[in-house]
DNA sequence: GGGCAATCTTGTCAGTGACAAGTTCTGGCT
DNA sequence: AGCCAGAACTTGTCACTGACAAGATTGCCC
């Protein structure tokens, strides 16, 4: 299983011009590589997410990470702190993804389409971000950025058509926010594979949606 | 933590009256409880609801199950095979239970209820029963318990109030468990807390519906 | 050019899943 | 009654993992 295509087969980035590496003969019994990675973070995020869209959190390895960045197995640790430190960092990561891609929305069904595509654009995000048992809850990067993606939630429900008028804004947050994550959610864990077929999901979410939302925004 | 309440502080059934166990004084060492546990299956699965429902799947150790069941680490290898065995028995038991408050649903409103009760009552089955990366899809047990409350299921939305006549019932089917499938997950993940705030879940989740569902069954 | 903090390494420990091989008990057959 | 086949459980072991501690290397700033 290739897991990079760097010539040593470590996912490393372009090595920061010194002077042509067979110059350090050093640590002769190793790949000759730099001390310092360069962007060992940024490296083992891409690795993780990786992981996790193919086989979900719990395959998640901070040593096998590491052994696909080419670097020592406590070298993660640093940047991370631990195993929840990465995948809180995954999350907040996602909640200003999420945050982002609702701003622009410009209706509650076209957000609802939106957090569908966030999903499955982004599916290893998607499946650590609502998982409180795998984060550090208390961590002010996470719980700043789930509060802003929250805030485009509630801005996308408002400016909804004035058919919930009447009743709790927060009641119908809740009945298209569960929604667009049931099916987003049903769809990442291959529970909807044989109803979807071949057809695009996003289009079958927004035709679905239509029976419950009767379109009169035509 | 207390982890039982049976006096040698392990879980199992009630002795087998043999005869007075303290005229067996073999295992010098050990508490003497029997070679046998006799109900070491079902033990061992209750103590895996337990961890799922207070952490989660990944929180989950064979050897800590074998440790509360008061039995070598290797016992619980006997009954599952291993660890995707054990969450594999679990998700199939749930299929079942879910299948069986589902036929009892006498509506496709309440069928939704169901499923978020079910969700509420039943929360390690639930979080199991919908993650492929931690079963055994060919199971047959598995197969056969998740075929029948898929069953159920779609016979729920078949039973609908004709508003969905014209519509693809299989995207009805989508749609209704789209919702309820979002809501029971949002809400064991704690996601849902502040709004639902000490209401009933299932009243907030049928008001809620009344949303998208316009209530003509009156 | 000297020191300091960030980055990364090596070494180690306890916990875990899986497997192999052995032990103890049960239940059924004759 | 005796026995034996196999179920139920144990002990022992291995590779792997997360976490921590302590040391090595390096960029960088004054």
């Amino acid at each position: 299983m290739p897991r990079s295509n760097s010539p040593d087969g470590a996912d490393r980035p372009p090595s920061p011009d010194r002077s042509d590496s067979r110059d350090r003969p050093d640590r002769p019994d190793r790949p000759d590589r730099p001390y310092h990675h360069g962007d060992l973070r940024r490296a083992i995020l891409r690795a993780a997410l990786d992981v996790i869209a193919a086989d979900g959190p719990s395959a998640l390895s901070l040593r096998d990470l590491a052994r696909r960045a080419g670097v020592s197995h406590a070298a993660p640790a640093h940047h991370f702190k631990d195993r929840t430190g990465l995948l809180t960092a995954i999350a907040a990561e996602g909640h200003a993804l999420l945050a982002t891609t609702l701003t622009e929305a410009d209706d509650l069904r076209d957000a609802g389409v939106r957090y569908v595509r966030f999903a499955r654009e982004h599916p290893a995000h998607f499946q650590v971000m609502f998982r409180p048992e795998l984060l550090r809850e208390d961590d002010l990067e996470l719980t700043t950025a789930r509060a802003l993606s929250s805030e485009r939630l509630r801005l996308a429900v408002s400016t909804a058509r004035p058919e919930f008028g009447g009743a709790d804004p927060r009641l119908a947050g809740i009945a298209a926010w569960s929604l667009s994550h049931g099916f987003a959610t049903l769809l990442l864990s291959h529970n909807l594979d044989a109803v979807v077929g071949d057809r695009d999901p996003e289009d079958v979410f927004r035709t679905a949606t239509e029976l419950l939302f009767p379109s009169t925004a035509r």
